[in-house]
RNA sequence: GGUCUGGUAGUUCAGUUGGUUAGAAUACCUGCCUGUCACGCAGGGGGUCGCGGGUUCGAGUCCCGUCCAGACCGCCA
């Protein structure tokens, strides 16, 4: 027995029994006559005390070498310490060593194992295994599980049933890249690893299963950010014979329930967005509705003087900014350097600023007199100290860099509290959107998206008008989930991929397996599936998603703790039949 | 593919206009310390300034290239 009690659990009520605990040294205090170390694991620190009185010399020379990290095992008595510590669980007891075990020793961590630690990034990815010791990682996962296990609680008790589904598939060109796999037994053919199981959880729905969810990996072999990593899980869930209005009070309800499980907040209705609503009020197709600062449209009251730039837009768009009326012109300036970082890449910027006495000072006075600059304010919701900052030009580009500034601006103003949750669903999203590199239309969700009823015949007449039966949903400005009512009529599904650019040969080869099942009673289904890592972090209040995955790829896809990917060596390559084509 | 920021002791960082032997904190080692818990005190060891090239009497510092890391844009149906 290594152990009959955790670092964590001893409290005054077990004085004077007798214990054995096992852990990590997180630190010793050698005060000569008496050395203290702390010893750590999952549960919590238990102070040991080793003293020359009360300590065989051999013990006192033993524990005088014990070093960070060093993993042993103790028996003792639980004694009432002199001097408490309020501030810990056990602080009120200690253990009284009488039999000391070194089970391992350890060499000095690259970085501190505490809460606040000295190591950077790359290091504690790189000794993962030590990071995950510290507090705040080790919470983390323990917060997922709990995550984890109440979305499967709530969605059984729903009668969804957990299938898995493969992850060696087939690779399709549309939509993200593929990570690829190669078959030795089938020479020169290569599986796919699949960036949502979307195919199969159809194919369960034909096949009957009609609530399926699963918590599942995706891959996606595209360029990484800070809450996008190339595998990450998915809480995937498909239902049938459900409309649109089912499939967001299942999960809204399930949503709901974390919050409040997990986050003890409740919230009664989320609220619902038209898609052209979110992009007209805040520039983005995932609106933080934590806070105001809602867009609004000028040209009505812009265009009509000399103004050029204003009157050659097609949209001029401003937000008030609470409080900016007091920036000083550098700060202004270095707003609209901000707006003109090729990130954003705005031309520039004008702003009014909203006297507290009522009057207006804007960078275009020359132009418009204060009863304009007034209408503007009625516009924005700008009141007396706010500042305005208006953007002007093409429609779609301009809502994108006044949504930047917009969340850049509330950010530094701390109106972003992730203590507050603001959940929605953005709903009639378009089917299709415009490739402009190509021209080319392209499924905005994915190719099995239903087309709002009525709407197919706009398809080949105005193919960028057409709604689809997709919704997201938003928490906090982040799209925690999406999904939609799928296609499941075979020749809907054929004319859908045709105007896709999928020829019949393309269409059948690529997709044919479910097309036929769609022969064979196809019912009506829909789902959604979350991404577990985000809502983990938002839930948990945190930005990156990385510190909520045991073991994440850093910003170049890279595992840099056991440095993949790697090469192979040329057997493998043979085995495979893959030649490598590597420019020097 | 692109933009920006960074790379100096085990670690986190400072290093001025290019100028003596590159510093601080922390960690580590040694000694002291009768209640520590961010213990304290005294002393000590520790550096390929990412790498390569260039300018210069002289480069951590300036220039060019390159590698690595992070954030973002493109991308992510």
């Amino acid at each position: 027995m290594y152990r009959s009690h955790t670092n964590g659990e001893l409290r005054a009520s077990h004085i004077n029994t007798e214990v054995t605990l096992s852990g990590w040294v997180q630190k010793s205090r050698d005060k000569g006559f008496m050395i203290w170390v702390d010893l750590r694991d999952r549960y919590g620190i238990t102070q040991l005390i080793f003293d020359a009185e009360r300590t065989p010399t051999d013990m006192m020379e033993k524990a005088k070498s014990l070093g960070r990290e060093f993993v042993i095992q103790v028996t003792g008595t639980v004694i009432e310490r002199e001097s408490k510590n309020a501030k810990m669980a056990t602080g009120d007891i200690e253990l009284l060593v009488s039999k000391l075990e070194i089970l391992n020793e350890a060499k000095l961590p690259p970085f501190t194992i505490e809460d606040e630690t000295d190591g950077g990034e790359e290091l504690r990815m790189k000794y993962r295994y030590l990071d995950i010791r510290r507090n705040p990682v080790k919470n983390n996962l323990i917060f997922r599980h709990k995550v984890a296990m109440e979305v499967r609680k709530y969605l059984s008790d729903q009668e969804f049933i957990e299938v898995e589904t493969p992850y060696l598939i087939k690779s399709t060109p549309e939509g993200a890249r593929d990570f690829v796999v190669p078959s030795r037994m089938n020479e020169g053919q290569f599986y796919a690893l699949p960036q949502s199981p979307q195919t199969f959880k159809q194919l369960l729905m034909v096949g009957g299963m009609d609530k399926y969810f699963q918590i599942v990996k995706c891959f996606r072999d595209e360029d990484l950010r800070a809450d996008r990593q190339p595998e990450f899980t998915q809480i995937d869930c498909e239902m049938a014979f459900v409309k649109q209005e089912d499939i967001l009070n299942v999960f809204e309800g399930l949503t709901r329930h974390l919050l409040k499980e997990i986050n003890g907040v409740e919230i009664e209705k989320f609220p619902r967005m038209l898609y052209d609503d979110a992009m007209r009020i805040y520039g983005n197709d995932k609106p933080d509705i934590r806070f105001g600062m809602e867009f609004g449209e000028l040209n009505e009251i812009t265009q009509h003087k000399e103004f050029k730039v204003f009157n050659d837009a097609e949209l001029v768009v401003g937000i008030a900014v609470p409080g900016g009326a007091t920036y000083t012109r550098k700060e202004i300036d270095k707003l609209i350097d901000w707006v003109r970082r090729p990130q954003v890449g705005a031309l520039g910027m004008v702003y009014v600023k909203c006297n507290a006495d009522g009057s207006f000072k804007s960078s275009v006075d020359k132009f418009y007199d204060q009863e304009d600059l007034k209408n503007w304010a009625e516009k924005t919701g700008a009141k007396a100290g706010d500042l305005i900052c208006i953007l002007s030009g093409a429609t779609t580009k301009v809502r994108a860099q006044l949504s930047a500034l917009r969340m850049e601006l509330a950010e530094r103003l701390g109106l972003r509290d992730p203590k507050v949750f603001a959940p929605l669903w953005v709903i009639d999203f378009p089917l299709l959107e415009l490739d402009e590199e190509t021209g080319h239309y392209h499924a905005m969700h994915h190719p099995f998206t239903s087309p709002k009823p009525g709407q197919l015949e706009l398809l080949a007449t105005n193919p960028g008008e057409v709604k689809a039966n997709a919704y997201d949903l938003v928490m906090n400005g982040n799209e925690i989930g999406g999904g939609s009512i799928r296609i499941h009529d075979k020749q809907i599904q054929a004319t859908m991929l045709k105007h896709l650019g999928f020829s019949d040969e393309e269409a059948k080869a690529q997709f044919g397996f479910l097309m036929d099942a769609f022969e064979y009673g196809a019912p009506p289904h829909g789902g959604l599936a979350f991404g577990l890592d985000r809502l983990v972090a938002i839930l948990g209040g945190q930005e990156t998603i990385r510190d909520f995955i045991a073991f994440p790829k850093n910003n170049s896809g890279r595992d840099v703790m056991i440095d993949a990917p790697a090469p192979l060596n040329n057997e493998q390559l043979k085995e495979l039949s893959l030649q490598l084509d590597i420019k020097a």
